[in-house]
DNA sequence: TTGAAAGCGCTAACAT
DNA sequence: ATGTTAGCGCTTTCAA
């Protein structure tokens, strides 16, 4: 691949300049010291000539691209169908904006395989940073990475290493929210269904429907908790397998399992909300239609993407966790406007 | 951004394996005059370290950085929904996974804003090649990009420009093959549905169409003809204007357009296949699911991102365009299985 | 077969 | 405020 035959180098818009290749460079790089009218000289001739400075010279004196890595444990056309990652990777695209970034997608289908591309590329200093999803499996790839010294943030996934980054959302209030909403609303028996205890969000969203029903002082019954895939069918299943006698609500820890929640009850001839009211979880803008509209905890994505770039971007040494609350919105689901009505 | 606190260079690893920096060099790119002994030792060095090269310095000196970008004409999130997209980036992957290549994703709303990212860092020679995706405005964004002197692959877009290289697939053929199936089985008033003029593909498609009835002697009758957004809704409202009575078959030229005119047909209550046959075209992997399933052309575009990676990294001086065959999936919605019960 | 030396285009410390 | 100089880590002649 050939450069650009008309390349100029700082040498030569120096010299159309008549200024030496510092101060261009200096011009470049909005350095204060340099008098406006040679500045003013200086950008006339790179207007003129269309210069732009070699990044690959930039990097190796600077030790930075300006290019971060997004490593994703799914397939890539797996990852296109998903929401939550388009949401994300808009947020790392405005991200990348805001701090004139570079963004590669790196898919690793496992800690083995196509990852190697990440290690050789990545390691080579050839990547300033890397943002790394959340998955049951991210643990390994986290320490592989850490261990290879790169700056790097986790997005979506509590971690143990201290001195990673990482930015999520309250999944803990957020539950706690939703399930206390549902009391306030009246239902008394209110069950909980979500992702099985290696998503770690599931857990901490289990922790917020503990906290709330502690919080009115009741008792945690079994009977109408649930752990399963975090999928439509997952929720189908999990659904399938509670007495709708039992509860007259459930909080399901993510908005695809509600959806296989809705078919399960309405299969079983259960009405939503005025038998079993739901309230849901992830609230994202490729999300799931459902009638009547789902009322859930709307967690920032796009806001996530976003930070998670602006942790990379600043070299403050500060490493504290970056949560970021969510927010309850309120759908027909969950019976609040019957709930009104009938008061 | 700190590098590697461990991070070794050409001369350390030298020094370990009592050797010159240039050797080392030469075992790396594997060059052919080291001694068999002398490049054992070395490997052994390099491997015991994990050494990497810097990427940096190795761009610098080489003007390739082993990136390509990918240039699409939509919103980041925009992107994430359609299927097509997501199996050209598949392909890309795929393709980059073959040549050692990484690729980044630059979103472009229009010819002006965020482009100027494009400009900036595209033409900073930190690309090596960019993949353009069609569109109504790429090709602005082309001549653009053409001006920078960048190693370009458009694809699924025919363009003017004859320097260019391009993947595409055989859209013109793919539609005489899906009118000709309808034709052969026996329709004789077959419409067309498709996208409106500034699609190019769609023109080739109609093309396509007017060529299989050419070639069976029948004539092109524009009450049978509708030119709509290659979207659902288009297919709908195209539908929508066309007399039940008036055909026996239509070829829509996109699945999506195909989804809204099944539903305008189903809606109005003419039975697919047996009032009105249908073939599409496009036969995504996450394309629509239909009932009756769609009989469509399938084009093969995870093949096309991959051999757009594959142009763009052999440096052969060949600009032929590269265009795939595309097949006829059998489904419902043609008739054929009728047909066939039939006589 | 190997080493020495030059230089890719840039930044930044140092000198003026 | 500006120029000079010394590298960044690598590839690649050119000598030996």
């Amino acid at each position: 691949m050939t450069q650009n035959s008309t390349d100029l180098t700082l040498e030569q818009i120096g010299k159309q300049a008549g200024v030496s290749r510092s101060t261009v460079s200096r011009v470049l790089n909005d350095h204060p010291d340099v008098r406006s009218e040679v500045r003013a000289r200086v950008k006339a001739v790179i207007e003129d000539t269309g210069y732009m400075p070699n990044q690959a010279a930039r990097a190796l004196v600077s030790s930075r691209t300006g290019l971060i890595g997004l490593v994703m444990l799914t397939e890539v056309d797996e990852l296109f169908g998903d929401p939550y990652y388009s949401a994300l990777v808009k947020g790392i695209q405005l991200g990348c904006l805001d701090h004139g970034l570079i963004f590669s997608i790196f898919p690793v289908h496992g800690p083995e395989g196509p990852s190697d591309v990440l290690t050789t590329q990545i390691a080579q200093g050839f990547i300033d940073g890397v943002i790394v999803t959340a998955g049951p499996r991210s643990d390994r790839l986290v320490s592989r990475l850490r261990a290879r010294n790169k700056r790097l943030v986790v997005v979506g996934h509590p971690v143990d290493d201290v001195d990673v980054l990482r930015v999520d959302v309250e999944n803990r209030a957020g539950s706690a929210t939703a399930v206390k909403h549902l009391l306030d609303l009246g239902r008394s028996r209110v069950g909980f269904i979500g992702p099985s205890a290696e998503y770690l969000y599931g857990t901490e969203r289990f922790d917020g429907y503990k906290d709330a029903l502690a919080a009115a002082g009741r008792e945690v019954d079994d009977v109408l908790i649930r752990f399963e895939d975090p999928t439509t069918e997952g929720g189908y299943r999990a659904a399938s397998t509670i007495l709708p006698g039992d509860v007259d609500a459930i909080h399901v820890a993510t908005d695809p399992m509600a959806v296989g929640v809705f078919r399960s009850l309405t299969e079983r001839g259960v009405r939503i909300p005025h038998d079993v009211a739901i309230v849901g979880f992830d609230g994202l803008d490729r999300g799931p239609q459902l009638e009547p509209s789902l009322t859930t905890v709307v967690q920032p994505v796009t806001e996530v993407g976003r930070m998670a770039v602006a942790l990379l971007a600043n070299d403050s040494p500060s490493t504290e966790p970056i949560i970021l609350p969510t927010s309850l919105r309120i759908g027909g689901s969950c019976g609040a406007s019957d709930f009104l009505h009938n008061r």
